[in-house]
DNA sequence: AATGAATGAGTTTTCATTCAT
DNA sequence: TATGAATGAAAACTCATTCAT
């Protein structure tokens, strides 16, 4: 690896380059994952995407199985990245809040095939993400972040409602990957087409506004009506 | 013949009951349907749970994907009997909204395969729903019950924000929805119990009030701040 | 069957008809065979064509495979049926020779499905033929028929070569059988539309010649050649 | 590696050698075919028949009918190979003739399953002639050199009367065919023993006679009589 | 005489995985 | 590292036949 490590493409060039296969299979297992789900996908296929020999992928990921968790671990970890880059701190409360909600939103709807990751995992009820911790580890700071964005807010006045981070993590994850993850089902039974690019614009904008006014009204205001 | 021609079940009797035994397979399959997917689920299982011949489903619903599209179908009536059942014309548009976003929750809180199915269904692409007008036609009445509420909470003086009866629904589900849905995952990343009661209860009660809030205040009041 | 026998349509009308019913499942059956061989048929398509219910097959005729014999038996009897019919007695030998020919011809022109089965019972060694002594006595008379006008024919000194009347016949099913029975096959083959009524009625002209022409001209012009 | 790598095949040798597994395979699923057809036959009988597992003919062939093609290309393809290693053009006109409905019936006395096979092909309507194109030009080839010995025998003035080369083709398919095409129906029918090799040797020599009787005489030589 | 329900034993096909090189 | 060949176990589905009425 040390040796072989960068370029230097000799004749027989672009093979023989193990990352460069490896970051193949992630690629076409995450696609064919996300497209039929763990039990749905095929190996075949997926080795086939990837244009790799199919005991290849047994050479490097052991099993079906493993292939999976890897790919969902990725996922999360480039969901996280995209997070850490936002540099809320930088900002007001108030426009830090909403960019980060606008992020959340813009993350599935650019990232479906995670929103399919994850609700097969569910359906594992999780048990792939045992032994990540990794995936874990990288919530915590992202709790922090949430949690530092509201103390300004209140501190600024401009947020009312004293809420915990991971509850309003909740509450827009649920807005925005509700959206994407039930988009077929939702368009057959109210038979519109929310893939439409006004319609999902609508909708951010519509989540923004839930979500802000949740945290700009104290809870005093509904029981005083 | 003429003796225990009457639905007089004796001491061994439920034999030759079609009717029954249909039921009873479409209950087996929701329950594998729901636990492994479409493509997880395994036709040995369900009958094995159901406890008839193999045999007998494919003479019932002709195969595999027939029988899922079935239990999706009744999945979705189910559910929209229970939101028939909620009579909110009979009460003030607050109160009925609270309970029409309670019973939400209750809902999939209660009915963890349906989401589960839906789930899986989306990842489908919802391509079994299109045979089922009946799914579709069951949600006309559901939009106008809630604009129905909506209306009268305009004209009550207690709802404030004009929202689309769609939309909506769209941002009850999503909040009531998401928490049962990514339940194994978010409880794993967050290493929260979010299956205990307390939880539960508390998140509903936050979902309530972050859909209150949301009618009860105009867009201007954000605006303002 | 001696009382019910005739007509008398009651009320019900014409159900309750056991013989018919008994003739419509043989015709059902006999397509079906036809069709798809012994092993292809299916019992259940064999029912449905002909709109009775499947437990009244084996209730008439024990199994599938009895059926089958009863199908294969009648159409021998109906293709001898035919062949009495002709009455090649009253006639000169060469035009007696000539209709017997063109029948022959003309049988399995118009009785595709018979060809079906008897490839099908040869697939199968004719094993279902065993039990049918009456197919065997049936041609028992064909042979003395054709004995006879060869006789006449050679009496008349219009017939030149001696031939075996089954050898004869041979010949004259060869020629007239293969035509349909391998008209796919040989239409691909040979890229011709042999389904063509002008190739067909072409290909009976040019079988009569050949069978006339053998047995007008003795061995011995062949060999002086 | 380097020193077995020449097909010398050692003790125990035989092990990993495709293209004869291949072979094994589709000779084994000649007899099955042959003898029950496409539907009558058993992948697991097929695959038993040549020692392999049976995922080898999925691996190999996709599914039991693109097996059928192969099995049903490849006998058209050998009887072809055949008629073209006569060398019919080597000798005078009617000796060509005589050795080619010679081999033609030796063929198909030989070759009884390509008789099975081609009726089950009929039976399907020829449909999984289809894709081969093979099957088809090599029998243009045919078509000409039936048409060259024709010409040759007009030259020579040993054939008086003229025929179409796939017309004569059909006669003598006909007759060689349907005597083992039939011989089992046959049998049984006039009671005579077909299979004896005596009766064999006979219609041979009968179909031969019948053949080139009816090249050397000229339509008129009917008529006048 | 007639029927809908039910079944056991197959039958094709699929699939993840391993072998041999 | 890489690959084509090979496999056992299981999966969906089929089919002739029988049961109960």
């Amino acid at each position: 690896m040390t040796i072989q490590s960068n370029p230097k493409p000799t004749s027989e060039a672009r093979k023989r380059d193990p990352e460069k296969r490896r970051r193949e299979l992630l690629l076409a297992a995450r696609h064919e994952f996300a497209e039929h789900g763990l039990s749905g996908a095929r190996v075949d296929d997926i080795v086939n995407r990837a244009g790799v020999n199919k005991q290849l992928m047994y050479y490097y990921f052991g099993d079906k199985e493993s292939l999976y968790e890897k790919v969902l671990e990725q996922a999360y970890i480039d969901k996280r990245k995209g997070e850490d880059d936002l540099e809320l701190s930088a900002m007001p409360a108030r426009d830090a809040m909403e960019k980060f909600i606008g992020y959340s939103f813009e993350f599935v709807r650019q990232n479906r095939e995670f929103v399919s990751l994850v609700n097969d995992e569910n359906l594992h009820l999780a048990r792939h993400l045992e032994g990540s911790s990794v995936v874990q580890k990288r919530h915590v700071t992202l709790e922090k972040v949430i949690g530092d964005v509201l103390e300004r807010g209140y501190a600024e006045g401009v947020f009312k409602r004293r809420v915990d981070p991971v509850d309003l993590y909740f509450t827009i994850s649920s807005l925005s990957y509700f959206y994407f993850s039930n988009i077929h089902t939702m368009s057959k039974i109210f038979n519109r087409d929310l893939s439409a690019k006004k319609a999902i614009n609508k909708r951010r904008g519509e989540i923004i506004a839930i979500v802000l006014s949740y945290l700009m009204h104290a809870p005093e205001d509904i029981d005083q009506v």
